[in-house]
RNA sequence: GGCGCCGUCGCCAAGAGGCUAAGGCAGCGGAUUGCAAAUCCGCCAUCGUGAGUUCGACUCUCACCGGCGCCUCCA
């Protein structure tokens, strides 16, 4: 079995082979950090997460960089506006994005780079470009001379000619509308840095050029982001890059797909329609989501949402599929995990251990097992020889879940079969179990789930819950005894008023269990 | 106008030139249960339309219809 990747480069899916054998250098385009993270701005990193788990546990040492962009024209709009510098503006939002990471469990990017740590890369970098020829001058702007790469366009298959470029006022100082900006002069009261060219900042692609070839070099492995950035961003950074170096900065370029609205059109947090005629403008916006609405704050949607059901809901479906964004989605997901945490229960009940205690296996081969004659292991087995087939056909979480939900079916199955829950199990069956759960998690780790213990994000949780707990063992108690009177009036009357309070009572051979919805 | 993506069960969503077209949610029937809940078993699609290529297509080609993205610093 290889693993195959999706090249945008090439639009095909080639087998994936790093430039240094066993080692990965991985980038992904971070956010220009000017306003609060969406949902949208996670898309990316809970994929490339998962790609770098899979990664490891396939047997790559994998160097995962995020770029963090803290300058750009947005940020100053922004920044007056708030009437605040624009690095306190980059400070207050790269901690809410970084908070976000942190409680989606994204723990796997190594490098952090911010492109104002960097200035004396770019310039260094810019100035290169200016040496060998492929970047000029003009009025203390600096741009790509985009005319001088003949590969121009080969990302997003443009065709220079018919390129309609920037606009605006800096058209004049350009030779060609398709150049774009390296370093942009600085208006008065702007932030600024030095530069042979005067003050000024950088342009909005060469920071990742700079960066990504200051941390992971000339040519790394893995190169990605959101489609929206094939171009201008990422044909841009190629063109910088190669002019640069002379020779190629990433091998596989890797889009996820968009986050959109669900039954709307446009995608969250995206800016409003280009111009339409002006008779369906109305219609358009009307059929889109309010900005506002739509790319409510990451934050906020964790509150109430558990991060793993983001993850698992962001994972589902192949990473370069436009995902639907709904909350009633979201609650559908929850719902099919809701199983696997029913099971760890279950686990729980049998073995008197923790599903969470189970060793977290982070290699391929060590999650290796021999079924021998146990039909359940050779399920077991099967299933999990099903998922990793899955990944490996270019990260095909959404494939791979299906072989999750079979995992558990599985192991359910044998402890029906088997009423572990009844009997006191045997050694032989406590195995069978442990190594189907173990597998369960070993293959969940590669998602970046089934990690830890959720926490759920419901308002009234925690705080009392001592309190609740023994209310509840009383309840429990009083309706287990008029139960064993045969007084099923009383029993039913207590869990139908319990129910009516969204707590669920489950009657099993070990006793009773409540939980709360 | 240019470049590109998508249209699979009620909803979401894998997939693939010939093998039973995964899985989740919802629904129906059954086992289990004092009754439930949970779990298990079973049922539930011929793949937007039309034409072509082929021994054979849902999977390839073309056209059409429908939805979407980029071409203006949005991950």
């Amino acid at each position: 079995m290889t693993l195959r990747v999706y090249n945008t480069l090439t639009k095909t899916k080639e087998p994936f082979e790093p430039v240094t054998p066993g080692q990965v250098g991985m980038y992904l385009c971070g956010p220009t950090v000017y306003k609060p993270s969406h949902i949208g701005h996670m898309v990316g990193p809970v994929i490339f997460d998962a790609v770098k788990r899979y990664l490891v546990y396939s047997g790559f040492k994998v160097t995962f960089v995020v770029n963090i962009t803290d300058v750009d024209d947005k940020l100053i709009k922004e920044s007056t506006a708030r009437k605040m510098t624009m690095a306190a503006l980059a400070e207050e939002m790269t901690g809410d994005y970084q908070r976000n990471l942190e409680a989606m469990g994204i723990d796997t990017i190594d490098h952090f780079p911010r492109a104002t740590q960097c200035m004396g890369d770019i310039v260094g970098f810019i100035e290169l470009l200016i040496t060998k020829g492929f970047a000029y001058a003009s009025e203390g702007d600096v741009y790509f001379d985009v005319a001088r790469d003949r590969e121009y366009g080969k990302l997003s298959n443009r065709d220079v000619a018919s390129m309609q470029g920037e606009g605006g006022d800096m058209a004049e100082r350009k030779r060609s509308p398709a150049d774009f900006a390296l370093w942009k002069s600085a208006k008065p009261g702007e932030p600024s840095w030095d530069s042979p060219w005067g003050k000024g900042r950088p342009g909005w692609h060469i920071e990742c050029s700079a960066m990504s070839h200051k941390i992971l070099g000339e040519t790394f492995d893995i190169h990605g982001g959101g489609l929206d950035l094939v171009f201008p961003h990422h044909e841009n950074e190629i063109a910088q890059s190669e002019c640069a170096h002379g020779k190629p900065q990433a091998k596989y370029w890797m889009h996820n797909g968009l986050m959109q609205a669900s039954n709307e059109v446009g995608k969250v947090g995206g800016r409003n329609t280009r111009e339409t005629e002006a008779g369906d403008q109305q219609a358009q916006e009307a059929g889109k989501m309010g900005k506002s609405k739509g790319a409510s704050a990451f934050s906020e949607l964790l509150q109430r949402h558990a991060p793993e059901t983001i993850r698992f809901f962001l994972l589902s479906t192949h990473y370069r599929r436009p995902i639907d964004f709904s909350e009633a989605r979201i609650e559908e997901v929850n719902t099919g995990l809701e199983q696997f945490y029913r099971f760890f229960k279950r686990y729980e009940r049998i073995t008197g251990e923790s599903f969470y205690s189970l060793p977290q296996i982070s290699k391929r081969a060590e999650g290796e097992f021999d079924a021998g004659s146990n039909p359940t292991l050779a399920q077991v087995a099967l299933h999990r020889q099903h998922y990793l087939e899955q990944m490996d056909d270019d990260f095909n979480t959404g494939g791979a879940v299906a072989d999750l939900f079979e995992l558990v079916r599985t192991m359910n199955k044998f402890a029906d079969d088997e009423k572990l829950e009844a009997n006191k199990p045997s050694a032989e069956q406590l195995a069978t179990l442990k190594q189907g759960a173990k597998t369960l998690r070993e293959l969940g780790g590669t998602l970046g789930l089934f990690r830890k213990p959720v926490e759920k994000p419901s308002a009234d949780g925690g705080g009392n819950s001592e309190l609740a707990d023994k209310l509840m063992g009383l309840i429990i108690e009083l309706r287990a005894s008029a139960r064993s009177k045969k007084d099923f009036a009383t029993a039913d009357r207590i869990r139908e008023v319990l129910t009516s309070l969204n707590i669920t009572l489950e009657d099993r051979p070990g006793g009773t269990e409540w939980t709360v919805k």
